[in-house]
DNA sequence: AAGACTGTGACGATGCGTCAGAGTTA
DNA sequence: GTAACTCTGACGCATCGTCACAGTCT
């Protein structure tokens, strides 16, 4: 038994039991910090028992504090030996940057899980009604990333494109939002499929950061769109278009050959392609 | 070789290189995923050498959005399952509380930080002038969470009091900026350490989160304070006091018994006890 | 035959929690 | 003697990066 255990007063020594105790930390913990040299007992005994003064027992409410301050241990470790204040400041200051930039993330990290679960509720609401009316909807011109491709009508691949999320990736960014697909002519399209060429197309995404290169940028087509969902599997897509046709024609409305295809809910919500959703959009002519 | 491997068109297989390549991860990625069913390759050959089809591949830009927004790969691979959409709205709002829950600590820790940061600042640009004077300064009355304790003058116990950061983490609060201790009669206290008597005395610090329990709440005496650095060892703080009520006897001021000892920079920022800044504030009488 | 590719297996990093098995103290 | 304490050592977690060593493809 440490000789200085017993004494009462201010030199007595703790057993690792008492120094957790004390400190609200685990002894597995004490035993940890000491491998990693931030805290050592003051007199170890032959059989291995540490025991602890009180002084190096109140370093452990500074390593926690630290700790909540997001210092790794070895940092901690820098910290408790004798840096001065200028490095004290300057090491404190990369972590407020951290912190911004934790934060930063998570924000956009918030929103990409927000507007993801906005389409999947967007797409239940849809599904519910199974409504097959068409309406009007006014967009704005708000400012998406673009990837032009050649579509050739297998939109698994497309919705799922590998090269656009490496696109994406390599400025830097990151989409979300429901992914669109835009055709400058809707009809070309159906023609091109039927005589079985690829069509150029635009992918076009919300993203979360600004977009820096302005060679990418799509600037969404603002103005009124005469909308519709389509459900299920994307290969019957043109039963909606020939809908909104149809419903042009029954009031009077004169349709530019300008479309969008958004995606709600598809691949990357379902594998069931009964569960998907898809609004298309073809523009209203101006009066 | 795998037969389908070099047949060009759709389903062609690729390797683990080509896949990897595609989908912008590792080698060694893919095949952890594989280990926890994430994804598997649609061919395996006798030699152990890994096919995955297309469709396999565009599985990886949803496991990497996925692990964007924070999801662990065992949460990936139940949402890769066939979850329904309700499912999955819900656990994107637990996602979004974490994300909320996170931006909460993380700016906590910022402010903590930054608080921290300033004390030292602070110190620095007193230690620089190495200033003497006296100055008035107005307190606001801040509410700070208050701890009372029976001082007995070892100021590096009671700074780094465990019973204190016990006290404070069982409140579920952080504290934050500097400790300060508060004497209602700092006359008392110099007798009594004289007499070698303890003093009341109460802890009293800055929190980054309300304090839900009002009986710990001190409301910090508004007014005018003189005040006076300290510079080093606490066991001479007594000629601060000294300084200060010396500056008020000249300057025809009346002071409360009512003080303050704020700690600038103590044991918390530096081992070295010439390093220390306290700052002593003693209330001056309204006239 | 050389160079690129693939396989498995193991260690490392972070900060401990949580046994297991054995010895010690009050 | 018994309960409470202490020790060391090892595995586990999460997500791969990074070897090492050996076999395979073009």
């Amino acid at each position: 038994m440490c000789k200085e255990y017993n004494i009462d007063g201010k030199d007595r020594l703790y057993s690792i039991g008492e120094a957790s105790d004390h400190g609200n930390v685990s002894r597995r913990t004490l035993r940890y910090y000491e491998k990693l040299g931030l805290i050592k007992p003051d007199f170890v005994e032959q059989n291995g028992y540490r025991y602890y003064s009180l002084k190096t027992i109140m370093k452990i409410p500074i390593i926690k504090y630290l700790k909540m301050m997001n210092f790794s241990l070895d940092q901690i470790n820098l910290q408790l030996g004798d840096i001065d204040y200028y490095e004290k400041i300057q090491s404190f200051n990369e972590q407020i940057l951290e912190c911004d930039k934790n934060i930063r993330e998570i924000e956009a990290r918030k929103q990409v899980i927000t507007d993801w679960k906005v389409a999947i509720e967007e797409s239940c609401m849809a599904m519910n009604l199974k409504t097959y009316n068409i309406s009007i909807k006014y967009k704005e011109n708000i400012e998406l990333i673009k990837y032009p491709i050649l579509f050739d009508y297998d939109y698994r691949k497309a919705i799922l494109d590998v090269n656009f999320a490496k696109f994406v990736e390599d400025n830097k960014n990151l989409i979300t939002g429901t992914i669109m697909m835009v055709y400058d002519s809707y009809k070309n399209r159906f023609i091109n499929q039927a005589e079985n060429k690829v069509i150029p197309a635009v992918y076009v995404q919300k993203t979360t950061y600004p977009i820096l290169n302005k060679d990418i940028v799509f600037v969404f087509r603002k103005g009124f769109y005469a909308c519709g969902y389509h459900f299920g599997c994307h290969d019957t897509i043109k039963e909606t278009y020939d809908r909104i046709e149809a419903w042009a024609k029954e009031h009077g409305r004169e349709l530019e050959d300008f479309a969008v295809e958004r995606f709600v809910t598809d691949h990357w919500s379902s594998n069931d392609e009964n569960q998907f959703v898809t609004e298309v959009l073809i523009k209203i002519k101006e009066s």
